[in-house]
DNA sequence: GAACTTATGTCGGTGC
DNA sequence: GCACCGACATAAGTTC
């Protein structure tokens, strides 16, 4: 059970707290960096597709209008399907 | 029926124009789409790691703050380098 | 045509720009807190029907979830109206 | 899915009790509907005063801020108000 | 000026 | 019963 807390060592009280905390929030700090710079590389990728699309001759705007449509109708058939379950749930059907 | 727009092969083409162009788009969408869920996944991760240092008593506010501050150092000095290239391509000393 | 940006009364150069100036951001920002005083209310209103609904024995949350299905696909609607006019736009029909 | 509450027409009565609580569901969600259509109107009049300020020159960062600060002054000031009304409730001088 | 992303504040759920 | 915590919605800032 690490903590980033000020602990003592088991053995002897040789200070090495401080230095495991720093460790770990390091850690953590560059896996967030690492996984920022993923998502950058992700979102670059997408501004490609579109870039690669308009070369092709089709408009951006109107394509960015067709994968919002398709996500809102997705999100909509996910939230009925919750919806249907919520219901079962309060009729006791599950 | 297979696409709205008008249009027609010239000579002895067998009709593959729109077909072909439907498919592009198509493809181009799914493309979108499909690196549109890869974000959302990378979004999501980053999110557990932050939630997974604050389980470590970490405080994901005072994270962000550290992830932006290293950011901003890391463009800054990128922006030095780039300054230096320049001034070695000017004098000719790259 | 009265503007923050000091400048010169017409009238002999009484100097009246700032005060006229406070006065005109005054106003600005006492709108604005109305407004905002507007919208808590009508925040406030809305807790109250979903308070109201709970003790008519309806699920908070079910209906949260019906309220954004419902605008979920009046936007889909106004989305695929405004990719219509899109459409049209792009083949000269309108 | 009849109702989220159980019921039924004590004695003699017609039984209006399903389509009464639809009716009455229904209700609910459009009182929610409208007030939301509400709030987001006066969003809306808030963003247009922040044009309007800014076609006069203001900085709307700045107006935010000032909004913020009488807000959380006015704040203080209840509180202190509150605090001393609860002195006066404990030494019955109210 | 419009879209996207980040950040903050609020609200409901839960555990002590 | 209250306080904490996580989730959601709104709001702000940034970029194209």
């Amino acid at each position: 059970m690490p903590t980033p807390s000020v602990g003592h060592n088991s053995d002897a009280m040789l200070d090495t707290d401080e230095p495991v905390a720093a460790d770990q929030l390091r850690l953590f700090i560059e896996r967030i960096e690492r996984l920022e710079g993923e998502k950058k590389g992700v979102a670059d990728d997408i501004k490609d597709v579109y870039s690669e699309a308009k070369s092709s001759g089709y408009d951006a705007k109107t394509m960015r209008m067709i994968v919002q449509l398709r996500k809102m109708k997705a999100e909509a058939r996910a939230e009925r399907d919750m919806l249907l379950e919520t219901y079962k749930a309060a009729l006791g059907l599950d």
